[in-house]
DNA sequence: CATCTTGATAAAAGTACATTATTCTATTTA
DNA sequence: TAAATAGAATAATGTACTTTTATCAAGATG
């Protein structure tokens, strides 16, 4: 004689799955695979980011006091066919808070104004100066004063490939 | 009568998929989808990094002068499990290149030595400075002179979240 | 003889299905 | 009557199968 039968609640209930929620099969990359598994695990990237305020004594990271999650990839990158990074090199930068080492965050789709930080290519080099572009003169400004402003003639090309939006700084 | 036929180079060629490479079916969270479609289309967010070099004259970044690619999380986050993010605020690190508003990336099970930048929580907020621990003396240091350095008593326990590992600073 | 058409072949892509895992309840057992 | 057990229900999972797409070459067309 049957046991169990239909009623509601019977079977394996909703969400006990690896993911807590619905799949569906998709086909990626064998390559990738892993990849992209342990991005799917761990929930596209995204980790807490915690503001100013925590209770007094409070001992370690804990849920309750998470400001948001974030993927650094999404936050940092807005398009992500029009970024790239460049790694810094020299001093000539400093005061605006960029080191050797440094990696930049650089959009070649942002327009190039007055008062931006830019990556520009000059005599075969990346360099990395504030854009002075006024009264008809164009200037790449070090933040340093042991460096010189490049003044860039007229007729010269300047050969800008981005617009820096980040500074990422190992400490 | 037949046409086409068995032989070497017959069919669909190798490669002209969208990957250019094979491909498998798993399965992911129906939430995820569109992500890990995007995630997988753009190669793992994988974006070209230019070191310092490249030729004179060369107007728009090429393909000629990438020094790698780079994944942002995987080059930032060695473990997820123990990686999360503060928002900083004030300007007790201004001289360590540390802003307001600054993200700073923090693995918590990194060991919290002597003149590592930590993130510690006192009297209810989140701080970030530069650990001192030496002859029994425990403060936490601010790199900034309108800022006073923490004693912590040797009875006080010191609640430390993690280590900082980079700062992240927008321009 | 050059071009177009059509069928054969094979990779790529999407999806349905069989399998596995988990839970619930009626029945059996002590 | 309480505990153990087996059967049924249903979600989750992985993969096999079907459908689609792309290319090649034999034959038809002009």
């Amino acid at each position: 004689m049957p046991r169990g039968g239909k009623r509601a609640g019977a079977g394996r209930p909703k969400g006990t799955g690896k993911y807590a929620e619905p799949t569906k099969a998709i086909r990626v990359p064998v390559s990738m695979v892993d990849k992209i598994l342990e991005y799917a695990h761990s929930g596209g990237f995204q980790l807490p980011l915690y503001g100013g305020k925590v209770a007094a004594g409070c001992p370690a990271p804990t849920d309750d006091y998470i400001e948001g999650m974030m993927d650094l990839s999404e936050h940092l990158i807005h398009d992500p066919a029009t970024t790239f990074f460049v790694r810094v090199t020299g001093y000539s930068m400093l005061n605006a808070g960029i080191h050797p080492d440094d990696i930049l965050v650089v959009d070649r789709d942002l327009e190039t104004r007055h008062g931006k930080i830019v990556i520009a290519a000059i005599d075969g080099e990346l360099t990395v100066k504030r854009l002075y572009k006024k009264d008809n003169l164009v200037r790449l400004m070090p933040e340093n004063d042991d460096f010189d402003p490049i003044d860039i003639a007229p007729q010269e090309t300047l050969h800008i490939w981005g617009v820096v939006t980040n500074v990422i700084h190992a400490l």
